[in-house]
DNA sequence: GAATTTTCTTGATAAATATCAAATAAGGCG
DNA sequence: CGCCTTATTTGATATTTATCAAGAAAATTC
C-alpha cells in the first residue's frame, strides 16, 4: 500500500479517532486493489470475511430471490459496506458488485472485531457509522412504501440536482436500468415515468436530464426531510 | 422504579457488561411508565429525547408521508426503538405507538450518549443491538422489494408458526388491519391473500389460522434464511 | 341479549406496475 | 464509417394492488 493510500484511509471518519498502533494492527492485513467493472466482491449468503470499504468507484449492493433481483443501495468512494455482517459474524445479507472500475479496501473481518474490542475511539464511531447506515435504509424503506415510482424517480431527480450543484441539470450517475432497479421499478416503468414527469419540466436527453419547473416538480415530490437525502 | 424491574432491565442485552456505576447513572434519569394502548411515544420528527426499550407490550412503529401510513415493524419485549436517532442526536424518522397495554422504560437520550463515551461494555452492546435492528431492516426491505403480497403473507405465517411452537394452529399476534400495513398491503388485499393461501392448506377462523399443507406452503413461500426470521 | 360500533370480507372498478414483443437509439469496435 | 451489440423506448396486454361501496361478522356497550 501507498504511503499516500495509507493516509487517504487514515482520514475516513471509521478510522480518524483510532490508536496509532490500533489503526496499525487493523489495516496490516488489508487489501487494498483495483477492481474492473462487473466484479463479484461479495455474494449474499458468504460469511462476512471482510469489511469493504470504497475508496474510488462504485459499488452495488443488491440481492436476489425468487429470480428476482433487487438493487438494496449504491455506494460510493469513503462509505463503507457490510459492515454489520462483519460486527455479527453473520453471512452477507447483500451481494455487492463493483458498476465500475474501483478502488476498494478489503480489511479482514476479524481486525475490525479485534479492533473494536481494543479501542473505544474505533468502537464509537463503528457506532456512529453503524447509525448512519441503518438511517439511510430506514428512509429508502419508507421512500419505497409510501411513495409511487414516479414520485420516487421525482425525488431522485431532486437529490442529484441538490448533489450536483443545483443547476437544474443532472447527469444521471448510473445507466437507466440500474436507475430503475435501484428506484424499485422496471426500466420499461422508468421510461414511462420520465414520460410523466415531462409536464413537471423534465427533460431527458439520453442521461442528461433537465429540470425547468422546479415550483412544480417540487410540488409534485414532496421531499421530506425524513425520507430524502437533502430538501426540495 | 421497584428492585425488581430494575433487575429485569440490568439484564438486557445493551446493559448487562455495563460497569454497575455506569449503569446507575445512566438509569438514574429514566422513567418506566405503564402507558395504555394506542399512546403516541413518539412522533417522527421530534428530536431524539428518550431511548425507549420495550419492557412488556407491543409497539407499533410506523411513518407518514403524503397521506399514507406504513408500519414499519413491531416491537416487543427486550427489544429498545429509535436505538439510531439517539445515537446521531437527531429527529426521529418513525413514530412510535403502543398497540396494547404496555410497560416502557425511557431513558434520555443524553445519558445513553454519555454511557457509551464511558463504557467500553456498553458502546460493544450498542453496536450489536445496532447491528441487529440494522439486518433486520434489510430484512424487511428486501421481502418487500424480492416478493409479492402473496408470498410476504405465507412467509409471516411461516413465521409466526415456528414462534408459536410449529404446531400448525397460529394466533395472530395483531388485528388485521395492522398485520396488512406490517406486510405492505391494505387489509381487502390481505382478505383476498388469505383466499389465496386456502389452497395451499390454510384456513382462517377469525384470528386463529391453521396450516395443513406445511409442504405446499413452504414451496410457494420459498422461505430464505436471508430475508425471514427462521427458515421453513 | 339487543343495539351499536368496529373489524373484516366481498364485489366492482380503477390505478399502478410488470411483462412480452418489437422498434428505435446509442455506443463500441473493426 | 458501417456493423454489431446493448440500452432504451414504445405499444399492447396482463397482473398486481388499491379504492370505493356495501355487506357480514365479531366485539363492545348498555
Amino acid at each position: 500500500m501507498r504511503p499516500n493510500d495509507l493516509a487517504e484511509i487514515r482520514n475516513l471518519a471509521l478510522f480518524e479517532g483510532m490508536e496509532e498502533e490500533n489503526f496499525s494492527a487493523a489495516i496490516q492485513a488489508a487489501y487494498l486493489q483495483n477492481f474492473p467493472a462487473q466484479v463479484l466482491l461479495a455474494n449474499e449468503g458468504d460469511d462476512a470475511d471482510f469489511l469493504f470499504i470504497v475508496i474510488d468507484g462504485c459499488v452495488e449492493l443488491f440481492a436476489l430471490a425468487n429470480g428476482r433481483e433487487a438493487t438494496m443501495a449504491m455506494v460510493g468512494p469513503a462509505d463503507s459496506f457490510i459492515l454489520a455482517a462483519v460486527i455479527k459474524d453473520a453471512p452477507y445479507l447483500m451481494s455487492a458488485r463493483t458498476l465500475e472500475k474501483s478502488r476498494i479496501l478489503m480489511v479482514p473481518a476479524q481486525n475490525i472485531r479485534n479492533a473494536f474490542e481494543k479501542d473505544g475511539a474505533f468502537a464509537r464511531a463503528t457506532i456512529e457509522e453503524l447509525a448512519d447506515c441503518y438511517r439511510i435504509f430506514i428512509k429508502e424503506y419508507k421512500n419505497l412504501k409510501l411513495r409511487t415510482a414516479v414520485e420516487r424517480l421525482a425525488n431522485r431527480l431532486l437529490d442529484y440536482n441538490s448533489e450536483q450543484g443545483k443547476s437544474g441539470v443532472i447527469k444521471l450517475p448510473h445507466d437507466k436500468k440500474r436507475l430503475a432497479a435501484l428506484l424499485g421499478m422496471t426500466p420499461e416503468n422508468l421510461s414511462r415515468a420520465f414520460i410523466t414527469l415531462k409536464p413537471y419540466g423534465v427533460k431527458v436527453r439520453g442521461s442528461e436530464i433537465t429540470l425547468n419547473d422546479m415550483e412544480g416538480l417540487i410540488t409534485l415530490a414532496k421531499p421530506n426531510q425524513l425520507i430524502d437525502r437533502v430538501d426540495g
